[in-house]
DNA sequence: TTAAAAATTGTAATCATTACAAAAATATAT
DNA sequence: ATATATTTTTGTAATGATTACAATTTTTAA
């Protein structure tokens, strides 16, 4: 609570029982959850929370950097607390996220410093992979 | 309409006039359409065409590895054509996706044969730049 | 030529997300 | 401290992309 509550400081966004809540949430559970997922998490220890109000604070913490926002699941946004670089999996058996760090010698700067962007200001950068996860393969055989 | 008739026999399609249509269109339209730009763009020429059919065919079409399906823009699935590998760069400004190439010594193969996804069965992998394009750089000013 | 299979169509449903305006909470100035 | 302005939250209603579905049409194969 305190380290959400440091953080969102550290990124000047004013705080408040449900943006601390959220950000907590975030922090604490590395699974890019959906706002679904968050609000009714959440929900139980904080019955007035709203749908809505979870949807405008992701939306704020993304737009401050605070959060990403990934969109490798065409059916719900998902969110990640763990800004720095890394790529992700998403498996289309389980729905499950994993957080993969980029190859040696191929950290976003590579990645963004495209000579071809040059003429482009880059705001962010992803790398999506899809398929199916160690868990679905074994067990699927 | 040739092409584009062959290109889907190569991906073992079978064709139909909505088929060849659509393929054609996304053939000679390196723009990234959305589902409702195809739709609204061929039903003049052709006045029964469905937007369901343009979702299943699109739908179609991706499971068949003959075309890309981009979700770099949160509001609606864009579609590419091209197939081999390369980035997209989404300005959020314009809308517009740019197809990037991909820098030297980072062709796709590089991007998916991280070691860190040995026990993964990767099926596609994307890489989204999302910023402002130069057009809009300018005219901003 | 006729029956079976595949593709297309239009409408209705779904469901994530956003708009909006009222209510509540918080910060500011007197 | 108190009134006022600003920010945040809330709930409902609207939006809009996508999918489900069942009927119709077209194509294929016997």
């Amino acid at each position: 609570m305190k380290q959400a509550q440091d953080y969102l400081n550290s990124k000047e966004i004013h705080f408040s029982q449900q943006r601390i809540a959220i950000m907590d949430y975030l922090m604490k559970h590395r699974t890019h959850p959906t706002v679904d997922e968050i609000y009714l998490a959440l929900s139980p220890q904080m019955p007035t929370l709203s749908r809505t109000t979870v949807y405008n604070t992701l939306k704020l913490f993304a737009e401050q950097d605070a959060i990403l926002t990934i969109n490798i699941d065409e059916k719900n946004a998902r969110f990640d607390a763990c800004t720095s670089p890394h790529a992700h999996f998403f498996c289309t058996q389980c729905g499950t996220i994993y957080d993969i760090p980029l190859p040696e010698g191929q950290d976003s700067s590579s990645l963004s410093n495209n000579p071809e962007l040059k003429d482009f200001i880059v705001k962010s950068t992803q790398l999506y992979y899809k398929g199916i996860c160690p868990l679905c393969k074994t067990s699927e055989k």
